[in-house]
DNA sequence: GCAATTATGTAATTGTATAACGTATATCAA
DNA sequence: TTGATATACGTTATACAATTACATAATTGC
């Protein structure tokens, strides 16, 4: 049987590019702000941070967050063997956490069972201040 | 000390039109859909979409669904007594549930505050198969 | 009436994402 | 070597989502 895990490949040029801007980068950026973080690189058009996003989501190494439509790099090393991550997104700082917790996922899945929902992709985002900031 | 809970006044004559076709619907619907569904009754720009959603959102009759870009009419009586709601969001029918449970709520409130994330806002959007399109 | 607030109409613009082309390159088998 | 397949890349145009800016109308509270 197929590892689920996908191995990941060398990654292309334009890969490596929004990759490494996306690591650089402390919050979440959207890909128009990449774009115009690559013009120098040679890069002209939307489709081309899109293609790269979408492999890197894929790869595991880049995350959605569905409610700000941007994209951030994975700081969670375990990342890929969770089902269910919790993202919380600091509206003082920008930064983004990662939490996986067990009890959580199970019960995200218990509850939609109880309602005969077979979920498939979870979406969790916290929306709040961080220990950091609260602490300023 | 005011309550929190909207008290709902009157819907104006766009919110009431916006309203009706979300709560005709048996699916999320984006603003856009809505303009062109409302044309006949004078819209003619997204905005006026966009305020009565704003508005509808206010009063907690209406959900936005972030990873649609969608929304919503809630269906959901006790909804606003409850600080998290997971939304379950069938990929074969388009039909939303929603599932508000204590357990999960506090699950979720422990987890962020386990960080020092002190959350605000959440967004839990879980997509899969419903019971009923699952059972054919 | 009058001021303040809220709702509305319209146009223009900004931001987000994909469709539809064509091209280039690597891989593998015949 | 050729042909088939898969993947990546570049470009243009377009679709979809949301907001800014400004003017006008209706409502509410004195
Ligand atoms: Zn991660
Ligand atoms: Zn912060
Ligand atoms: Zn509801
Ligand atoms: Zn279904």
């Amino acid at each position: 049987m197929e590892n689920s895990l996908q191995a990941r490949p060398d990654l292309t040029k334009n890969q490596s590019l929004v990759m490494g801007a996306l690591a650089q980068a402390n919050a979440p950026l959207s890909a128009y702000t990449i774009l115009d973080q690559l013009r120098d690189h040679g890069f002209r058009a939307p489709l081309q941070v899109y293609r790269a996003l979408d492999k890197l989501v894929e790869f595991g190494l880049v995350h959605r967050l569905e409610c700000l439509n941007a994209f951030v790099a994975c700081r969670h090393p375990e990342c890929e063997a969770q089902e269910i991550i919790a993202f919380t997104i600091c509206e003082a700082c920008g930064q983004v956490g990662e939490i996986s917790d067990d009890s959580l996922a199970r019960r995200i899945k218990k509850v939609a069972k109880e309602t005969g929902f077979q979920s498939k992709k979870s979406t969790v985002e916290l929306r709040g201040i961080c220990q950091a900031c609260h602490a300023i």
